[in-house]
DNA sequence: TTATTGCATATTGTTGACAATTTACGATAT
DNA sequence: ATATCGTAAATTGTCAACAATATGCAATAA
């Protein structure tokens, strides 16, 4: 790292930055499980430094609905049932909508070759069964849609509920092998939609892609 | 306060959380104005307490978009342009559409009292022509109609937005002793779909509501 | 007069220590 | 054997002091 990246983080970056985002980071990976208990000296010691900071992160991530304090035993993980994963969907589908209609009017020829991009990398986790890197790439997909809205509102607001549902013990199993090819389908159709003058199609087909995510994941919950 | 009352508030209150609250308070209220700075010596001193938790009350009110950290520079209170209460409006409306679905299906009639009872304030301010209470009468109408969805996910999304909506500086003056008036019948219209068997009036009326105050507000923020 | 340098002050970022509470475990009495 | 009490360890909640950075002002030089 050059001295000048070294000044510019120093001007921008703090402690308590550093760990909340180290911290979303595993809670958003798995590394960190639903219901792990955080404890503050530990953490501290680990990325040696004082529980202050930690403590900060920690505030954050209340807020952020990611972990749940206990007053005098601690930090967890945050734990959602299916009904909390449910309302948060029940959220999140219209907001999809919102996001489909604005990104059709806003989205540039370089935003859209982003997307097309990651369109291509999830063709090819498809063509090689590879689950876990295009579960990886449809978050990717989805976000980079809710940034180029251009309503930064709307992002934080959709980006909030998605980490959430990362809570959700069954929500890393929605795919398998099977679903990724209807799912891949599924996003092509919403690529075009979003480059094609029709505003209220993209909006349709998220709100609807939602939706069957949702039918998805209650009945992988179902039968789990 | 009885010591039945202590004992609950000590077990789960904690320094930070009234702090958070007292500063919410105040942002929402208007005693902290857009652009204020907060000093954490100030206001520890105020109340008695040391900096630490007022560091995580400010680290709270960051993540729900209600101060700016600048670092070395201190914290102050988010401001926003006419562009960024647009864009939350955007997010909120479909959302009011939302809330009027779930509402009307899942309203008790203990709760419709409710609601029916901060209308018939909302009448008797209208009559007396008292813009401030109405405005809060107003508010507390909204409020209710989300948390009675049912949907934790839904009412902490709302009101999220709401309360980010009072940063911007023309949002007081929404309301005249003129418009009460309309905005009155409005809500006796909501009140009346939210308990009609029309799972989708609500709704309808609720963002149509919504987009009205949009309006309202870009007209008043033009002028100004 | 104006711009710049240097210092004093104020404020934030971070730390380590102390107080209070919870949890775990073993001793004791029934 | 079981239940209860009490102590010890671990953990959190809070605080006060230190270090680093920014701000304001006065002095100085062009």
């Amino acid at each position: 790292m050059s001295s000048h990246d070294a000044i510019a983080l120093l001007r921008t970056q703090s402690l308590t930055n550093l760990v909340h985002e180290e911290l979303e980071q595993r809670i958003a990976t798995g590394q960190l499980l639903p219901g792990a208990p955080l404890r503050e000296a530990a953490i501290a010691t680990d990325m040696g430094i004082s529980r202050g900071p930690v403590r900060e992160a920690f505030r954050m991530l209340e807020e952020r609905g990611l972990v749940m304090f206990e007053k005098n035993c601690g930090v967890r993980v945050r734990q959602l049932d299916l009904q909390q994963a449910t309302q948060i969907y029940q959220v999140r589908i219209p907001l999809e909508g919102l996001i489909g209609e604005l990104v059709t009017r806003t989205l540039t020829s370089e935003a859209g070759e982003q997307v097309r991009q990651v369109l291509d990398q999830m063709a090819e986790k498809v063509a090689h069964q590879d689950v876990p890197a295009y579960t990886e790439l449809n978050f990717r997909f989805h976000d980079l849609l809710a940034r180029f809205t251009g309503n930064a509102a709307l992002y934080d607001t959709y980006r909030r509920l998605v980490v959430q549902l990362k809570l959700f013990r069954s929500y890393t199993f929605r795919h398998d092998p099977e679903t990724i090819g209807i799912s891949l389908q599924e996003h092509n159709a919403i690529f075009e939609a979003i480059t094609s003058p029709d505003t209220s199609l993209a909006g349709e087909l998220l709100r609807r892609h939602a939706e069957d995510s949702l039918t998805r994941l209650c009945a992988a919950s179902g039968s789990a």
